[in-house]
Parts: C-alpha cells; structure tokens; sequence
DNA sequence: ATAATAATGGGACATATGTCCTTTTGGGAA
DNA sequence: TTCCCAAAAGGACATATGTCCCATTATTAT
C-alpha cells in the first residue's frame, strides 16, 4: 500500500478521466498518524479531502460538550465535500483513527477548473445525495431502535471479515451509538452472557453473528 | 393565493430562467386537498414535485409498522430529488397537511433536457447539500436532547409569527418528535404548569416564548 | 336534552438509560 | 514477586420514556 501515487489512487477508483490535468497538478497526497487530526469544527476549509487509505473519525462536540461520533469513513469517502458546495466553515471535527492517507484537493483549484463540469456536479451530486440518504437511515434507525439493535447493527457492521473489532475503543463506540459508556457495557455484557460474543480488556470478539442478526435485523454504519 | 400560473411560481422562487421553456411546458400544476397522499413509500417514481402552496408531511414506515414523521414541508421545497438524482424507488410516504399545490416535473423531460445544464447540476446540489445539513442537525438534536427540549424546539419552529399552533395533531407531533403520544402528554403538561403554554383539546398556545427559548436553546424543524 | 361515541388526558407500572462512584483487573515499575 | 496505577467493569440509584388501560371531556346522533 505504499508510496502509491495520486494518479495511481484515481485510477483505482475511476476519477483520473474526470479530473484534468491541472486539477491533478494541484492534489497533494498527505499521510497523517493514527490519532492526529486533519481539522476541526469551525475553522474555515479550503480543502476537499479524498480518503485513500486508513480510517477517519468524524465527530461533533455540541454546545454543551458531549462528543457525537457521527461517522467513520473508510477509502474513497469525501469529506469536506458539503462545505465545498456551501461555502462554509468546518461541520465536524475530523481525525485519524489508523494510519491514514488522503488526497488534498484545493478548494480553489475545483472552482476555476470544474465549476462548470457537469461530470463533477454530477458526481458530487451523486456522492452527497448518498450521504443524504445514509444520514437518514442512520437517524431513523437510532429513532426507531433501542441501545441493543444498534450496538448489536454496529458489532455486525464493523466485522465483515474478521470476527475480532478492531481497536476501536469503547468509548467511541458509545460516542457513535449515541449512548452512556456504562450503559454500552451493560448491553455488551448481556451480548456476552447470551454467548454472542466474548469481551476481554475491552477488545471484542463476536462468535455467534448469526443470532446476532436474527435477534436485531437491519444495519446502519457503513 | 388561487388560480397562479406555473410561470407565475416559477417567477416568484425566481427558477423561470433556469428552466427552459420546453421543461415548462412540461410541468403541471397539481392541487390536492388536506389530508390527501401524494405518494406511497416503495412506489416508483417518475416525478419531480415542487411545493408551492400549503404544507406536506413526510413520513415513513419501519418495517415493524412504526410510523415516523421526518420532516414538514412548506413551499418551494422539492420532494422527489433524491429519487431524481438515485433513481431509486420513493422513500417516504408524503401526504398534504392542508389544501396543497404542487407543480409536477417529470423525470424523463429533467433527463432529457437538463441533464447537462450546470446552472441547474449546481442548483440541486445545492438544494440536496441543504437537505443533508438539515437532516444532520436534526439527527444531532435527537441524539443530544431529551424529549422536553425537542418539544420546545418545534413549538418555538412551528410559532413563528402566530402563537397558537395550527393544527397538528398531537399524535403527528409525536411522531415527528420521535416519542410517544403518552410522553408528548406529560411534557406538555409540565409545559403548561410553568405557564409557557396554553393548552386546550389538542390547541395549544405559547404563551412564554421568552422561556421556552432560555429553558431550551436551539432549534431545529424547519 | 340525553345517550352514544370518539377524542383526549392521565394513572400505574415496567423498562431503558444516564450519572456517579466504587470495585476489579491487568500490566508495568520497583 | 509485590505494589501501584490506569483502564475497565459494575453497583446503586435517579430519571426518562414506553405501554397498557381507564377516566374524562367533547361531539354527534337521536
């Protein structure tokens, strides 16, 4: 996965046509450590971000000081792409959970090139009304589901392969699913006694996706 | 209010010169009465629908048949843009609150005459980016405040100028709200204990606008 | 006016969830 | 090994919210 080049990351996901050559001059490709962060809410941007590798967390302090975990964004995510379109300071603070690469893409350089592009309106169109869309799924399902299905929805989303989660700490996985620490523990450790999954030292493991499923249903983090 | 023309509304929202006049010709003007469906959740769509006059409710269905209320729309809002854009089936049920004119925008003349039109690529990106943002405030403020605060937001929303809410019921709010009938009962009652509203059969008055706004902060419903 | 009916309001109770704080655990320092 | 500390887990309690159902009030038909 290293030292790959920029044209290198838009060929693999199909963008090197819609993007000319001086647009591509302008992208800088940027690795940042795990934990560091790319930008925070309220300061101004004039940024697109392109995620290539690695993983971001995407989170909101609200007036009062609880931290809302509203996304992780895994390659070929956007973000900064909204307030590109609106022209507005930074919604939501933004960091590196692992080791992560993204690709730099001025503001500036959008505008003079490819304001006029319908292939890129369209394309953002595309990948905002996505957003759009998992944004509500995500609202309804925390509207419409108790703690349990959406912890149960998130333990199944985050291990498509693997059966362990990965590092991701509890805390932030209470911040996401919009609960108490405590009370993501008392969920987790009834998960455990019906045998669902093993928890030690706060890494998880999940044995029985199946009544997983059955017991919960749907699923929202993408 | 009665009898506009289409190019009458187009003018007023000030869209006359972005849509060309074989788009226009296109367009029909559709006025339905209060409590009628203008579509069904899971339908297909072939329409674009522009709100011009009187308010629509959308709303969708879980699949275990609870009903949620996601948002009141007034005029020159559009509904049928993210089918638009997806091309996908309808989401939400959307139905008239009042007497409600509508003007209808096919798909297929959108595809045909403006798929390359960036004046237009840049206007729904723009109306679609606004959606996003309103959804996620509206997710945050659920996530973040009780039931009580949420009730004064859209007290506070839906009083604007007048002070007795018109006539939603109480059950819509609800559900809008995202808590149950009986809950939306209590904090009401408590409401009207501290003297900020007026209550009768399902009318209510705010009658401490002050208070409610210190009490609560924020706001949400559009 | 009176009775029947529907809409509204509320009591009682169970459960989900949050807050605060104590206990336990595992790992490293001495 | 033993002790100490930070991370993790959990106990106790308060509150918010949901569910079920009954009481109250308005509305309509007779």
């Amino acid at each position: 996965m290293e030292n790959e080049t920029i044209s290198g990351y838009l060929e693999r996901y199909h963008l090197s046509t819609m993007f000319p050559e001086r647009v591509q001059q302008a992208m800088q490709l940027e690795t940042v450590a795990g934990g560091s962060r790319l930008f925070s809410q309220g300061e101004n941007s004039n940024t697109l971000y392109l995620l290539v590798e690695g993983k971001l967390k995407v989170s909101r302090l609200s007036p009062e000081g609880k931290r809302l975990i509203l996304a992780f964004k895994s390659p070929f995510d956007f973000v900064g792409d909204i307030e590109y379109v609106r022209k507005c300071p930074l919604i939501n603070t933004v960091e590196a959970v692992t080791a992560t690469t993204v690709i730099r893409i001025p503001y500036d350089v959008l505008e003079i090139e490819m304001t006029g592009n319908t292939e890129w309106l369209q394309f953002l169109l595309e990948t905002i009304t996505h957003k759009f869309e998992l944004k509500s799924h995500a609202m309804n399902f925390s509207l419409l589901y108790a703690v349990d299905v959406r912890v149960a929805s998130y333990l199944l989303a985050m291990t498509p392969d693997d059966t362990t989660l990965d590092s991701t700490s509890l805390i932030d996985m209470a911040d996401l699913i919009g609960t108490s620490y405590r009370h993501l523990n008392r969920v987790l450790k009834q998960f455990e006694e019906h045998g669902w999954i093993v928890k030690k030292r706060g890494k998880i493991t999940v044995t029985d996706r199946t009544s997983l499923l059955e017991q919960m249903g749907q699923n929202i983090y993408e």
